[in-house]
DNA sequence: AGCTACATGTAACGAGTTACATGATTAT
DNA sequence: ATAATCATGTAACTCGTTACATGTAGCT
């Protein structure tokens, strides 16, 4: 259900087309929720059906038509309700330990050079998030709003998030290619 | 497709009932899959459908029987395959970021409490990976034979991961409860 | 001429969750 | 008595992925 929340927290601040919303769940929100663009689109269409959210059709010229959506009274109290109740810690179905514990099927070098793919990845992604924090919070931290904390906690737990996978691939490489 | 995979993987060492991987996935698997009860048999279903596995079943006195599944020649070679193709890194969805991102709407307190159930949840979990390790891993690491070398890798991640989510709700909750 | 970005959607399928159904044994 | 463990399954539903469909504008 959490796509849902994800969408009306970002329509809380301003309005968003889907398109809007899919170029920022793949930037900035690639560390908290990710969602396809049809996702968006679908979850859209039943959150404005339930009237949590109100669309507003805005012509644009040399491009098509665009559907901006807000959050209604209802959106919000929906929202409210929700953040009242516990949520779990997300469950962890991460492939390549799945390929690390059956490794032995295949040579060495297969799981090493996948480890190492995935260390560039992580490592792609942290200068990512390395730059985000440069750019948007290169003041001191006890300055920020309430808000701005919000989003630079989650910014922070991306940026820990990378840390910990590109260590452990070190550490797992190391392990791994011994003798 | 992973969840085909890691119960091949698992059946590759012995012959598993759909309630013993449920058991085993619960347990020990559930740093690098998880997966419900209900999941694992249908998987089995359609496993057994398309000759990866065997099922033999077992008549148990004063238990009901059991169905004791194999990987076939065609599993193995399934697995095989997929070993050779990338993986991706998993997709991050984590309910408590959504939480912290609109955590304005609601008394400051919420959230910190939330994330103090977090870090408790984490907290536990660390201590039954440490556990873990040192039951099956107290003699010397270089010691062990390479498919314990993998099985210990994911625990290593199960342990850093856990590790890296306790010091984020360690720096949230100092950054949330500030002034 | 072909690619990328803008913009919205439908359809089908695969994966994950929740509820329901059954029934014996063992522990409290 | 009642709850937990053992053991397998069906059905319905939601969520996530992939493919298909359409069309304009701007860049190379």
């Amino acid at each position: 259900m959490a796509l849902a929340h994800t969408i009306l927290a970002t329509l809380g601040d301003e309005a968003y087309s889907g398109y809007d919303l899919w170029k920022k769940f793949s930037q900035t929100s690639a560390y908290y929720w990710q969602a396809s663009q049809q996702q968006i689109y679908r979850e859209l269409g039943k959150l404005e059906k339930e009237g949590a959210i109100a669309s507003e059709i805005i012509p644009q010229e040399g491009r098509p038509n665009k559907k901006l959506y807000k959050i209604t009274e209802k959106g919000i109290e929906k929202l409210k309700d929700w953040l009242l109740e516990p949520a779990e810690p997300m469950a962890i179905r991460e492939e390549l330990l799945v390929k690390v514990i059956a490794a032995e099927l295949v040579p060495r070098s297969v799981i090493l050079q996948e480890i190492k793919r995935h260390r560039q990845i992580h490592t792609q992604q942290l200068s990512v998030y390395k730059e985000i924090e440069q750019q948007k919070f290169p003041e001191q931290v006890d300055q920020l709003s309430f808000k701005q904390k919000c989003f630079y906690a989650t910014l922070r737990c991306g940026l820990s998030y990378e840390s910990y996978r590109i260590a452990w691939c070190d550490e797992a490489i190391a392990l791994l290619s011994e003798d």
